[in-house]
RNA sequence: GUCCCCGUCGUCUAGCCUGGCCCAGGACACCGGCCUUUCACGUCGGCAACACGGGUUCAAAUCCCGUCGUGGACACCA
């Protein structure tokens, strides 16, 4: 069986990660089948749509890896099509036209739900004999009984009574027609085997197979697939995680790492909680996708980031931070791929995103250490100042720079001075980062190199004679 | 209000279809031990769930019914 699947995303704002994943869901779909990815922009509601929107969803969709093979469509190209489309209806008995402006039809819906029915158009053009003046939109005439069932991929079988369903605008007043009328007719024209979206237009389904039995459209499959909640249990909002995907970016995530993230909220393949794209595209099925809704929780995608961060080959994660590196202007040592590399390695199992990789690497991109006051108030005392004039010497003497030369030269001092290596270190750490937090001593020591190393312990015992009013004297 | 979906640790989930291996497994978070030059990482351990009530059965998280609860839909939006 061919696959094809479909992104259809009406560009009325940014693309956020709830339809992120149904994107994604249709990708991994369509990949793992050997099939073809679609990218179709529903812009119908010209009032709404922005070409702001469309470039977000596109850049979006190429950072999150989500290649499509054909597309963008654009539906507003196509209103030929779907105008014929609908006259076809009306001649064939399946559509009519509908006088009713729409302030009436508001009031009529209002009085509907206050008496507890549902709230649905009553028919009074479908019924009329005589035809209409003025303005008039075109109507799908539903099914008034029996019963239209879904086979959903993913909910199993639904069952619709036809009398809850309504008679579905096709085409507005002004000669525009509407969502439903475009997605049955381009998904039908477009081949769409497999339509994979969210769970929120599942009640629109059985009025959409009318719609295909009516144009005589062979029926494509449905999978809808369960909405993501906010932390508050309430449908994802910009409060609670909403935010575009690009923000992600700048967060310092991993397009690889937001993809992992995304497909294991509501969908599993036993306990493996880390995939790479490879793996997500060769295990991904729509049986292991889930019923319910789940509720996004940015702890853990900070987590998976984390694991994805630590996979990553060395120079690789350079280059993924080099863009963080440069947007703060650290670039005095950026082009020195070597060190830079042996430096971001010290951070790698430290940091959960680009931003804190870079922050933390702050002490090696430049050179105006930002002293922690406390930090050297409690560690650069006068008492450490001739121990650190020792391993200077020390230091500037050694022939290798290895964590087995540097563990020498400490011994040499701790044994002298009677320190812990922890006496030591810690002054030495606040000397050479500026603070009391960083990777082990010697990991530092070797990453910064020998020059450096030397010049911040000098910078260190001035420090000292600072910090201390009395018994500054070194020696 | 009406219709539809769903309901396993705080959260993501495995297990449910094909009852017994489940006094329910994994992961995030949280708590504690270990590791240790700081902080992390790592590691070991802990806390913590089958929404509720009936029924079927020798046996139910798993099957059936009901209740409650969550979410969605009910536009000349998509």
């Amino acid at each position: 069986m061919v696959v094809r699947t479909r992104f259809a995303p009406s560009p009325t704002g940014y693309l956020h990660i709830g339809s992120a994943r149904t994107a994604l869901f249709s990708y991994l779909y369509a990949r793992h089948h050997g099939g073809t990815f679609v990218l179709r922009i529903e812009d119908t509601d010209r009032e709404r749509s922005t070409p702001e929107s469309i470039n977000a969803i596109i850049e979006a969709m190429r950072w999150l890896g989500l290649e499509w093979d054909e597309g963008p469509f654009f539906q507003s190209d196509r209103w030929d099509i779907y105008r014929t489309h609908a006259e076809r209806l009306l001649s064939s008995g399946h559509a009519y036209r509908c006088y009713c402006s729409a302030e009436l039809l508001d009031s009529k819906r209002k009085v509907a739900m206050a008496e507890g029915r549902k709230a649905m158009y009553d028919r009074t053009c479908r019924d009329a004999t005589a035809s209409g003046s003025g303005p008039f939109t075109i109507r799908f005439k539903a099914a008034l009984d029996g019963e239209t069932a879904v086979a959903d991929l993913v909910k199993g079988p639904v069952l619709f009574h036809n009398r809850e369903l309504d008679d579905l605008i096709l085409v507005r007043s002004d000669g525009v027609p509407t969502y439903n009328c475009c997605v049955v007719i381009d998904d039908a024209a477009m081949n769409i085997s497999h339509i994979i979206r969210g769970e929120d237009l599942l009640a629109s389904t059985p009025k959409q197979i009318q719609l295909y039995h009516a144009f005589g459209f062979p029926l494509p499959a449905f999978a809808h697939i369960p909405l993501i909640l906010g932390l508050d249990r309430a449908r994802l909002s910009k409060r609670h995680g909403a935010t575009s995907v690009t923000a992600y970016r700048e967060a310092g995530y991993l397009p690889d790492a937001v993809t992992n993230y995304l497909a294991r909220l509501g969908w599993s393949y036993g306990d493996q909680e880390i995939f790479t794209r490879e793996q997500l595209i060769e295990y991904f099925s729509l049986e292991s996708v889930g019923k319910s809704a789940g509720v996004y929780n940015p702890e853990k995608l900070e987590w998976v980031n984390f694991q994805h961060l630590k996979a990553l080959p060395i120079a690789q994660l350079a280059e993924a931070a080099k863009p963080f590196i440069a947007a703060r202007g650290w670039t005095k040592y950026l082009d020195d791929a070597a060190p830079l590399q042996r430096a971001l390695a010290t951070l790698q199992e430290r940091a959960k995103t680009l931003v804190e990789l870079t922050d933390c690497a702050r002490f090696y991109l430049l050179d105006d250490i930002e002293y922690d006051a406390k930090a050297v108030a409690k560690h650069l005392r006068a008492e450490i100042a001739s121990p650190l004039q020792q391993l200077i010497a020390e230091l500037k003497a050694l022939a290798s720079w290895n964590p087995p030369a540097l563990q020498a030269a400490f011994n040499t001092v701790m044994e002298r001075h009677g320190l812990a290596l922890g006496k030591l270190a810690q002054p030495v750490r606040v000397a050479l980062t500026g603070g009391t937090v960083s990777p082990g001593i010697f990991e530092v020591i070797e990453a910064l190199g020998k020059e450096r190393t030397l010049t911040r312990l000098q910078h260190g015992l001035a420090q000292i004679g600072t910090s201390t009013l009395a018994g500054a004297s070194v020696g």
